[in-house]
RNA sequence: GAUUCCGUAGCUCAGCUGGAUAGAGCAUCUGCCUUCUAAGCAGACGGUCAGGCGUUCGAAUCGCCUCGGAAUCGCCA
């Protein structure tokens, strides 16, 4: 944080005087001072006081006396219960803040120059083509998004990546129950989106199923065998065989069905206002991953058994022993991430590859990484999964073959009308055209559900009660974007008054009456950098939603208690308003990172 | 059964490498719009940080145990 290496340097120093005993830096502890003491920083005195052999509120005071004696930033301190608590003069606020303001480069810290030559690679969304997306999805999508711009801000070369799981059984499943029940539907004829089309094909080719098995048992078979001989089942696997032989027909179908779920993917997309750079397609990276194979096998660390399958021993590693070719030679999941992940290295060197996928692979992203590792690929620690925790719903978990999901488009739909309605009861917009309008309704929604979404730790699993719509006040993505129509709305105020703008050269350094929240709301901007640092370190977009909540608060209260634009107190109006033009300036800043937008007015 | 993750106010969530009296929002109750937007501000109420033991000057945070929940351990992806 801000002059906390500075204070700690000079406590540092000062112990040094005083007590000729040396401490090292990372046992010096140093916080920010909690509201209801007076101060900016926090020393820790109680390691101090043992290592100097006094009481810490001798050590405390001592240590201020110094401080406040050899360093001129340090303005006062106080002493309690073990806590010498520093004041920093406004002077010194203010000179940072006037550097900071005028200095683009302040508000973008650099990640690590050894990151910055190759690509981190944000692979994330990755949907199944055989259903609609849904919330659980709609996370993903978010969080994936969200942390591609963090690491931009941070200066890293990002490129988004989606891999589309275009192939497979389930895609299987819907194609069938479509020719068995379909009519020739097309989203054409039915006026339905086309991932929705191909979805209820997929819940269809269930219910059927379930009707075949139920009917086997009834016939006095065991269930687990029923399962597997409903013809319906045997059937979808045939046809998975016929397109993994490239059988013309079968493979028309699944481009036409694909291409209706592309159509509709891409709908979802632009609503959520998620993008990629990359398209990968597992249909055309399905086969790699087995000359990985051979080459595990070369270097004997895979093993074969005796009916032709190919496995990998991890036991060694406290895991199990993982497939990774059956005995029908064709391969299995994790065959294709070696064989897509190592494809990916050579093409791009990439520094980092993150996988946004949900925790329920956390072991499969451990059996990936082991395997490169025992393979020799040094790069194997460059694959991070961004594991994030699921979506429950009061009723438990999501399950898109149950129908019990909530759908990405509805809930979109539902919050901008949700938005619309609260705008319309509120009366601001009158004077806007119906598309203004419109277009302010998918600000305000989308702001609500993005960062309800982003404001949760992706580690945490979270809760979502279809039933109470998501908040527009407090804690809320449409708080934040009041705040800044709020400031907007006093700009544009003071346009009238020309001589009271802060002008191109202005700096608020020279302000000499700093009142207690000025100064909160000056300390709470100059973190900005730091904060977004350790979210881009940590992927962790809450840690900025959380940032920039706390900025709207204080920036609130600072709206409520003082008057901004005053043509009685000319230096008062300008150094607010540019006060006012920094906030703005970083709450637009901090919600686009989280794909949120900014409205003038609401 | 084994492994991993989780358990903070009625509800949804913050709480950084251990530090002061555990914080917000929602809900409930009270105030504040003839002054820059009340999607706001101020206040009240609400906690054995699942429980226990331990390490420490100091534990929501670290360790162990118990209870409760979830995920994974497929020739599915």
């Amino acid at each position: 944080m801000l002059f906390e290496r500075e204070l700690r340097d000079a406590v540092k120093r000062g112990f040094s005087q005083l007590y000729r005993a040396e401490v090292a830096l990372s046992d010096i502890a140093i916080q920010p001072t909690r509201k209801d003491f007076e101060g900016d920083l926090t020393v820790v005195v109680f390691n101090l006081a043992k290592l100097a052999g006094k009481s810490p509120e001798v050590i405390g005071n001592e240590l201020g006396e110094w401080l406040k004696a050899n360093e001129q930033e340090v303005s006062g301190f106080n002493v309690v219960k073990g806590f010498l608590n520093i004041v920093v003069q406004n002077e010194a606020w203010l000179r940072i803040y006037a550097e900071a303001a005028g200095d683009e480069s302040y508000w973008q810290k650099k990640a690590d120059a050894s990151l910055l030559a190759h690509p981190v690679l944000v692979e994330y969304s990755s949907p199944n083509t055989n259903k609609p997306l849904h919330l659980g999805h709609i996370r993903n999508n978010l969080i994936g998004y969200s942390v591609a711009e963090l690491l931009k801000a941070t200066g890293n070369p990002v490129q988004k990546v989606n891999l589309i799981n275009d192939r497979g059984i389930h895609i299987c499943k819907s194609m069938l129950a479509w020719l068995k029940k379909g009519n020739g539907e097309t989203p054409e004829s039915t006026g339905m989106k086309g991932d929705h089309l191909v979805g209820k094909y997929y819940v269809e080719f269930d219910r059927m199923y379930k009707a075949e098995t139920e009917m086997l048992v009834a016939q006095g078979i065991g269930e687990e065998e029923a399962k597997k001989k409903a013809p319906l089942m045997l059937e979808a696997q045939e046809m998975l065989r016929k397109w993994e032989n490239g059988d013309e027909e079968t493979v028309a179908l699944w481009k036409k069905m694909n291409a209706w779920v592309y159509a509709g993917f891409d709908t979802t997309y632009r609503a959520l206002g998620v993008d990629f750079d990359t398209f990968y397609y597992e249909s055309e990276m399905y086969l790699l991953g087995k000359e990985i194979v051979q080459e595990g096998l070369d270097k004997k660390v895979f093993y074969k058994k005796d009916d032709g399958s190919v496995w990998v021993d991890l036991t060694e590693e406290g895991l199990d022993e993982k497939l990774l070719l059956r005995r029908d030679g064709t391969s299995v999941y994790i065959t294709q991430d070696l064989g897509t992940a190592k494809k990916r290295y050579e093409e791009k060197k990439f520094s980092r590859l993150i996988y946004v996928v949900g925790n329920e692979q956390d072991y499969h992203f451990k059996v990936l990484r082991l395997i490169l590792k025992k393979l020799g690929y040094d790069w194997w620690n460059k694959l991070y999964h961004l594991s994030y925790n699921m979506v429950d719903l009061p009723s438990g978990k999501m399950k898109s073959r149950e129908g019990t999901v909530v759908d990405a488009d509805e809930l979109m739909e539902e919050m901008v009308e949700q938005a619309g309605k609260i705008t319309r009861e509120l009366g601001k917009i009158d004077d806007f055209t119906s598309q203004e309008a419109e277009e302010l309704y998918r600000m305000i929604g989308m702001g609500a559900l993005k960062y309800f979404i982003l404001k949760v730790d992706p580690e945490k699993r979270m809760l979502f009660n279809p039933e109470e719509s998501i908040d527009f006040n407090g804690n809320t993505g449409p708080f934040i974007q009041y705040t800044y129509a709020r400031i907007r709305s006093v700009m544009r105020k003071a346009d009238t008054y020309p001589e009271l703008r802060p002008g191109e050269n202005y700096s608020p350094a020279e302000y000499k009456v700093l009142n207690e929240k000025e100064r909160e709301l000056i300390k709470q901007l100059l973190k900005y950098p730091y904060v977004l640092g350790e979210a881009s370190e940590r992927y962790s977009p809450a840690m900025m939603a959380n940032y920039i909540y706390e900025l709207a608060r204080q920036f609130n209260q600072f709206y409520h208690e003082y008057p901004i634009v005053d043509p009685a107190e000319v230096e008062m109006t300008r150094f607010r308003l540019f006060l006012c033009q920094v906030c703005a300036g970083l709450i637009r800043r901090t919600l686009l990172l989280l794909g949120i937008g900014v409205p003038e007015r609401m």
